[in-house]
DNA sequence: ATGATTGATGGTAACGGTAACATCGCGACG
DNA sequence: CGTCGCGATGTTACCGTTACCATCAATCAT
């Protein structure tokens, strides 16, 4: 097989006018605005289209149109669990609309991060959705300037750069804590990670408990062990611990399962929340309480914001709260 | 705030020459292809692009090249945990090579898929690549004649496409049922799936155990309500089984429960392998033996080939066969 | 009857780059 | 000394589509 040029043999829509019999321009018309055409100018074009097997060229049109129909989608990695609901229903709402998505990962870098942003405003995509905040850097700036819509995702900001949805971190520790406090539970303790977000779960949760607490820190927040290492650094500082907010469901997994070796019984003697709502904590046992955010809620809203840019319309609000949902089961004592 | 016409204020190439007081095409050899042009000329161009921050436009760029340095990752759905090793390699390795992946959700629907295709045709992206095999049809005989690299993952087949990178389905079934043998247990069951890979696994199995075995099969291949519900099931057709061999390390994960429930002890009563090599099987109790795939490697081959597609280099082999492993461990008896 | 309006279509010029070829200065060589 | 070869740069055309404006027949108000 000899070597085949790229893009030869590809159909143009010059000959699928040639084919109907029509100008280029009234070909264009007929896939594009097909109300401004007639009827039977329609019908022939669209006979064209299928006898010749045209498949309109995404780049051209693009380039010409300055609407790419496509959207950026940057994660971290890809195989965080915890934005992949986000992920699957952007990507199914945005096609229906005919965008395509952009997969891009950050690495948790923010110099890949900005040059991911510079690739993607090069690929002039029709927005760009990011798991988690964006820097306010050059980048974002840029951003702002060339008006490429920005949606900025689980997370909550009084300043976005342009749109948030997502929900507040300090809320779900105030709510956790004033969980612990109705319950009576005053000897409490943090399992956390040392990122920004836990840092502002923690603040919430301090707010409402209204004095420090043992925290134990772990550099990844997440796993079974480092939920094991947690737990333990926790009943070193206090022996008496009741009740421990855990910053991730593979982290309460690991205090869990540090409580059962210790001998400790939950929740009789220490009660265990998550956080992600992760779907194996309800088949833990005990089943897990948890901190539920709606992922796929996230995407649907993040893919209506550009869409309706897309469309033109003016944004509605900028600061999407989607909230959060306390998931309470056996390890806090509230359900079988 | 006007509504700003998109692409406005955008930096063209143009720009980037007149600020360094060369031609257009100079501006443009001094950034795609270095080496022929003189130093001080390369350095004056550089100097322009960061002074103007200069960003190419890669729709305008790939209309003329024919290369628009992307590459459409097809995928079920996103949130299939198996695949995601796989694109998170495939992404970061193309991401070093300039291209950026464009994520296609299929929807495990056919029509779809030919949809996709023709979309991804019409963006005209560089490489496909799909998680599992691709129905020969239209479509295919289209993506065949206009010379894009298709590279089939996660499966095995004499007649590719074009690439596949996988592994053969036959041979784990057959090594499995080898494993069982060995072992001297004769009277296996299957909990599978009821599509083509699992058809694949269990052949294999059967080729090896040399007569028919009782089986499950559940139309969701994964989940612990349908691996227990497929233990009930094996068990009323054959009381006195000894092992079984699972779709998913998520029905083994049933498996083990049904088993706990009715009082059965595992590996002493009954064997389980799982399939997949997830995760948590390692950490389940008694410790889930299962057959591992490595994803992160059929990202890294399917990247491989797609890149030296790219560089106009012939194809290597047609078929990457990357092998399984089985990994051994205490619901089979062979660790801790 | 006549100019204005409307609906359908066509022609032309981009969009922002790159391929291919043309040009030009300059040292090497017969 | 003319010209050949070569590296560096410039010119032109074009990738495939859509924005914009022009055209033109048919309908309409006056």
């Amino acid at each position: 097989m000899p070597p085949v040029r790229p893009g030869a043999g590809a159909v143009t829509l010059h000959d699928v006018a040639a084919a109907a019999g029509v100008s280029l321009m009234t070909a264009s018309r007929a896939l594009r605005t097909p109300e401004v055409v007639s009827a039977a100018t329609r019908e022939k074009v669209m006979q064209a289209v299928a006898q010749t097997g045209y498949i309109p060229n995404l780049l051209a049109g693009g380039l010409k149109s300055r609407r790419s129909m496509t959207v950026a989608a940057l994660v971290p990695v890809i195989s965080v669990p915890q934005f992949l609901p986000t992920i699957q229903v952007l990507t199914e709402q945005l096609d229906r609309a005919g965008y395509q998505v952009l997969l891009g990962q950050t690495g948790y870098d923010h110099a890949r991060e900005e040059a991911l942003l510079n690739t993607m405003i090069g690929r002039r995509v029709d927005g760009i959705v990011v798991a988690g905040l964006l820097q306010h850097g050059d980048t974002a700036r840029r951003l702002a300037r060339l008006g490429v819509p920005v949606v900025e995702t689980w997370d909550m900001t009084e300043r976005p750069l342009d749109t948030v949805v997502g929900f507040s971190h300090v809320q779900v520790g105030a709510a956790v804590a004033g969980h612990f406090m109705a319950r009576g539970w005053t000897r409490v303790g943090l399992a956390t990670g040392s990122d920004q977000r836990a840092g502002q779960r923690r603040a919430g949760f301090l707010s409402v408990i209204g004095k420090d607490v043992p925290t134990a820190v772990t550099e990844v927040p997440a796993g079974v062990p480092h939920g094991r290492r947690a737990l333990s650094a926790l009943l070193a500082q206090a022996p008496d611990l009741r009740a421990v907010f855990c910053s991730s469901d593979g982290m309460a997994e690991g205090v869990l399962t540090e409580a059962l070796a210790r001998g400790l019984r939950v929740p009789e003697d220490l009660a265990v929340i998550g956080f992600g709502g992760a779907e194996f904590s309800a088949s833990l046992h005990p089943s897990l309480s948890t901190v539920h955010i709606d992922g796929a809620e996230i995407g649907r809203r993040a893919a209506d914001v550009l869409i309706a840019r897309g469309r033109g319309e003016t944004s509605g609000p900028a600061i999407v709260d989607i909230g959060f949902q306390l998931v309470l089961r056996g390890s806090t004592g509230d359900a079988a």
